[in-house]
DNA sequence: CTTCACGCCTGTCAGC
DNA sequence: TGCTGACAGGCGTGAA
């Protein structure tokens, strides 16, 4: 579900609930998002630690806890973390639930079920391979115009698809490769080799323009998506092309168009995308 | 190595 | 109203 604003907003907002807290027991009532470990194995490595940090990388959030062990949570489409107080109303879509000492509860609740959570020590994090193979992220310092360019010179695959890679660049989705693509003119369909320069540029400018707005905005609610504190998104009303199918291009005045790129959903103007 | 289709899950909504 | 199919913000796998 969510991308990188979305990710970091939940993290922002949950590093004043749960920093410094100890986990003082987890109930797993659903034991199969727990990857490449046993529920059992999850339990003895988080329980009794305290949450020193919360970090995130890409669309994963890190808790790093004490003893050198990472509580690694993706929420994949439908994945939502919160903070509940012992009397709020319990969530038939809880998966994991957290117990802090301070008596409130960290809650994982996923409608579809496609999150995943693991507890690794340091050594241990290469196992997750989207983790370790990740790209840079946009507005890091590494995301540059240099690397873009490198990158994507000789791809033959289609520059939208390229985007959603994330060994390529990191957090980006759906939403904000559309967005990016629309902000920049270049056409979804577009092979990542045909991309010259100058669109280069400017398409390392809208990633960076577009990811700084939806994180000002506080990420984008289009169906499911809430931060910690089950509050909505502000970005939906400053999307361009993303949902606006049939709607008014504000630059043209052309109808948005959708069609299917890679098995995804895309949405562009076909008169300023080429 | 790169690209692409598909499966994983459950819920919602448009259209008939 | 009720049903069916399309679609959903992600990612790993395996085939070509």
């Amino acid at each position: 579900m969510p991308e990188l604003p979305e990710v970091e907003t939940i993290r922002r907002g949950l590093t004043c609930q749960v920093e410094g807290r100890q986990i003082v027991a987890v109930d797993i009532r659903l034991p199969r998002l727990i990857t490449g470990q046993t529920a059992e194995e999850f339990i003895e490595r988080v329980v009794g630690r305290r949450i020193l940090l919360l970090d995130r990388r890409g669309k994963y959030l890190l808790f790093r806890l004490e003893d050198d062990m990472t509580l690694v949570i993706h929420l994949r489409m439908t994945g939502r973390l919160y903070c509940r107080k012992p009397n709020d109303a319990p969530d038939s879509y809880a998966r994991l639930i957290f117990d802090l000492d301070n008596g409130d509860r960290l809650v994982f609740a996923d409608v579809r079920t496609l999150g995943t959570l693991s507890a690794l020590r340091s050594e241990e994090l290469g196992i997750i391979h989207g983790l370790a193979t990740m790209g840079p992220e946009p507005l890091s310092t590494e995301f540059t115009i240099d690397y873009l360019t490198q990158v994507l010179a000789s791809r033959k695959g289609k520059i939208k698809s390229l985007l959603l890679d994330q060994q390529i660049i990191g957090g980006l989705g759906n939403i904000y490769v559309d967005e990016s693509l629309a902000m920049a003119g270049i056409h979804p369909e577009r092979t990542g080799a045909s991309i010259s320069h100058e669109e280069l540029s400017k398409l390392h400018q809208a990633i960076n323009a577009v990811i700084h707005e939806a994180l000002s905005h506080k990420g984008t609610t289009f169906r499911d998506y809430r931060d910690s504190y089950g509050k909505s998104g502000g970005h939906q009303q400053h999307l361009r092309v993303y949902g606006r199918k049939g709607e008014i291009c504000e630059t043209c005045g052309e109808r948005i168009v959708r069609t299917e790129v890679g098995g995804r959903g895309t949405h562009f103007c076909p008169n300023c995308q080429r």
